[in-house]
DNA sequence: TTCCGACAGTGGGGTCGCAAT
DNA sequence: ATTGCGACCCCACTATCGGAA
């Protein structure tokens, strides 16, 4: 039933111990039947066996009144869903409006509430994937790391769950690297320095260049190729180049790990937006690859001539990728303990017009879906002195809370700010609380139920990948990935950075 | 007892395709 | 033709729990 889904989820959220969440996800997948198995574990790790359907915040407003008494079984939910996600581009937002009404209308109070939270994927119960592997194998007597390999060969919990409960251990051994199938892939951690990330992986480690692209996973079978993005989402059509690079290499069984990126005729970078422009594109790939072609650097290979890599240490896959991959699809590399070469390498990186650097270390196999620290990624990292113009209130744990920056810059010309983006990243809870009493002592302006515009006076060092060309804002200017280290009350927002130090930075 | 790895949560800007306006 | 929405691309950072040291 679903109420039982829901009461778990409110048992899980209302447990701030995981242990707790694990024991009360583990109970609820020790009752479920094995039909509806794979149903119970992607909705409580907020997932939909759909994946998407087409709706949205923006679609779950108005909804009717809920019933008194619960009779939604998760199998009828489920056909529900299937039957929204039918209409989806069907050209029929009427009709599936209709049918979300009547699944809401459908179910009790506490049933509509983790239906929203689940549809707008803001669980909220402190448990997804991570928390969800653990009671998977509590609940069939599996230990984890089985749970967790075969989901890197799978790439889809629910299913793996669902096998784990009904056959254990031998049934997740049957999961393979099928090619074909995406597998999770391999995600980085960061550090501020090479020196810093060769101390992490504690010895020498391979250092590779960072494209500032797309992440792609390659399959090959005979002449048959498939791409993969990180979310496993199959982008082949998008990426002809790709697929003829991959097939035009004389080896026939293969799954490698790369990245696409736009370059331009002299060899440099193209911005993010141009990449992710061309490879998001469906309708016209066949003039867009005239005037925006991909390339493609591969840095890992998962299964070569029919053996699995996975297991294998970073340096014998790499060698593996060597032997059957011409160098210049092959990201640049550079393999020392040294950590002043390395800092070179990085730069050279950099001053080319690429995003950094990844330090791999030698031994690490390919541990696909968790974050280890196999990988460790280096970008430079810019700084400004900006100032707040407004804030919004914060969600969820930042309720009560004024926790996204509106952040401006100072035109010296009409003594005014030009708004550059928004940030909510880098603030403590104390940081939290002590900007929330400074903002509503310096509101100031139109202010409505999510923001407050202040007087500009508060400056605030804030982090930032880059700046690139934005529609949004005034400026035809915003940053990238801006984060605030700290306040700076020795400043006044007219020693702020100024709209053209900001636009010196814009290529 | 302290340290630290892994996870979840909180949102950022940009792009495309599609349906409704 | 334009706009709003959903999905997805890139992502940084803090708080917390609980096993490792």
């Amino acid at each position: 039933m679903l109420i039982d889904l829901a009461r778990t989820s409110a048992a899980v959220a209302a447990d701030s111990a995981r242990l707790a969440k694990i024991r009360h996800l583990a109970e609820l997948l020790g009752r479920v039947g094995p039909d509806e198995a794979e149903i119970a574990i992607a909705y409580l790790s907020g997932e939909l066996p759909q994946r998407q359907i087409g709706v949205g915040w923006r679609s779950l407003r108005d909804l009717p009144e809920p019933r008194q008494v619960a009779t939604a079984t998760l199998t009828e939910v489920d056909e529900h869903l299937g039957r929204i996600k039918a209409q989806a581009g069907a050209g029929s937002q009427a009709a599936r409006k209709e049918l979300l009404a009547r699944l809401f209308g459908a179910v009790t109070r506490q049933e509509q509430s983790f239906l929203l939270r689940l549809l707008t994927g803001e669980l909220r119960q402190g448990a997804l994937d991570g928390v969800m592997i653990e009671a998977i194998a509590k609940a069939s007597g599996v230990p984890s790391a089985e749970v967790r390999r075969a989901l890197t060969l799978r790439g889809w919990l629910p299913a793996v769950g669902a096998a784990a409960l009904r056959g254990g251990v031998d049934a997740l051994r049957e999961f393979h690297l099928e090619v074909g199938r995406p597998v999770a892939p391999m995600l980085a951690q960061s550090a501020p320095s090479v020196a810093a990330a060769l101390e992490k992986v504690g010895g020498p480690a391979a250092i590779e260049w960072k494209l500032d692209g797309i992440r792609v996973q390659a399959h090959r079978t005979g002449d048959e190729v498939s791409v993969f993005t990180r979310t496993l989402d199959d982008i082949t059509a998008q990426v002809p180049e790709l697929v003829e690079a991959v097939r035009a290499l004389p080896e026939t069984d293969l799954v490698l790990d790369g990245e696409v990126i736009a370059l331009r005729p002299d060899g440099r970078p193209e911005p993010f937006q141009v990449t992710s422009g061309r490879v998001a594109s469906k309708l016209d790939v066949a003039s867009l690859r005239e005037t925006v072609p991909l390339s493609v650097f591969f840095f890992d290979a998962l299964r070569v001539a029919g053996a699995d890599l996975l297991d294998l240490p970073d340096e014998k896959r790499h060698a593996a990728l060597e032997a059957a991959v011409p160098a210049e699809l092959i990201t640049p590399r550079l393999v020392t303990g040294d950590a002043q070469e390395g800092e070179e390498f990085f730069t050279d990186a950099v001053r080319r017009g690429h995003e950094g650097v990844v330090v791999k270390a030698p031994l690490t196999p390919y541990a696909a879906g968790r974050r280890g620290a196999g990988w460790i990624k280096v970008k430079p990292r810019h700084t400004l002195d900006l100032v707040v113009l407004a804030a919004e209130w914060g969600n969820g744990r930042r309720q009560g809370w004024l926790s996204n920056l509106h952040l401006g810059a100072y035109d010296p010309e009409t003594a005014g700010f030009v708004m550059l983006g928004k940030t909510f990243k880098g603030l403590t809870d104390e940081l939290l609380a002590w900007q929330t009493e400074q903002f509503l002592r310096l509101a100031d302006g139109p202010t409505d139920e999510y923001v407050v515009t202040l007087r500009p006076e508060l400056v605030v060092e804030i982090a930032f990948d880059g700046v690139q060309r934005s529609s949004r804002y005034p400026g035809g200017m915003a940053l990238r990935f801006a984060r605030v280290l700290r306040y700076r009350p020795d400043k006044r927002a007219e020693d702020a950075d100024t709209v053209a130090s900001v636009r010196a930075l814009l290529f």
